[in-house]
DNA sequence: TGCGATTAAATCGCACACAACTAATTCGTA
DNA sequence: TACGAATTAGTTGTGTGCGATTTAATCGCA
């Protein structure tokens, strides 16, 4: 099975949308156990860089725009304060980032990268391109996960 | 944005697998987001159950089939018995299961419903339902969706 | 200008998740 | 049949996630 046009043809064979009690039923379940899977995959190639997945979520976030606030980051991944407070001090433990009171509004933190953080980037280019190879999806099957899932993220957000 | 038509119809618009380190890109956070979010829209309908997302999901296991084994539990669901039990353990004090040593293997532990825990099988019926209307997809993109993830996973879980 | 409402992080409590390890039991085979 | 290997749960330690709350700072409007 390696195109859309094949996936669309099965799609008859099986009960859309069951609306029964049974897991395999379960588009949330697919959805929790890809999830789950794909962290697993990433797990030693983080290790090597001294990463968790969600902390390299946020150093991605980093790399891309340095100087954040904690709440710019947790909109930019969907993560409560709760959640990214500590993760950050241990990021700032490890080296890879500072926290500092803006002087203009003392109620906001900005992160900023160290020097260690910025380099890790270099380190880092392989990641995605390892982890593409092992989900193993056609460009086209590649894309049209993210869109369904963008999709389905945007509906279930508040709808 | 309604049929899988119209998303293959807009595919080419964005770069597939940009390979970069760019959050949006990545295909690992549309699955990491949407995994949080659907989870979220089930919290408030599992807290009328007393169930928490994961506990839900060993439920769906035992009302599909009864007296399992931790082992077999951990097998369906890919989870660890770290994780499975002291989740089991709640759900034992919550009076929706039991779990008795197997008089065969005395290894094994065998999970069974309690009278409470069969009950709730019907106060769950609306669940699915209720999540199916949230998510918003159209038939065909909800068995498309649950085909990829299901590609993804197995590729993902040893390739 | 003053003061209640709002906002931003952090903290606390609880429940996953998983690696590494332990304890108990069973298996397999020499 | 004895004994080392394998299997099954459970425990421990670390790191998320999130709701509820707290603290500090800023805003907004009378």
């Amino acid at each position: 099975m390696s195109t859309v046009g094949e996936l669309v043809g099965t799609a008859g064979a099986e009960p859309a949308q069951g609306h029964t009690l049974l897991l395999d039923d379960q588009l949330c379940f697919a959805l929790y156990a890809a999830s789950r899977a794909v962290t697993a995959r990433y797990r030693p190639l983080l290790e090597e860089l001294g990463l968790t997945y969600p902390q390299y979520l946020v150093m991605l976030v980093l790399w891309e725009q340095d100087s954040i606030s904690v709440r710019d980051l947790g909109a930019a991944l969907q993560l409560e304060s709760s959640t990214l407070s500590p993760l950050l001090k241990r990021l700032e433990a490890g080296g890879l980032l500072r926290r500092e009171r803006r002087p203009d509004d003392e109620r906001s933190v900005a992160i900023r990268l160290t020097e260690a953080g910025a380099r890790l980037k270099e380190r880092a280019r392989t990641v995605p391109v390892d982890i593409g190879a092992a989900m193993g999806l056609t460009p086209e099957q590649h894309t049209l996960t993210q869109q369904l899932l963008r999709l389905l993220t945007a509906n279930v957000s508040q709808g």
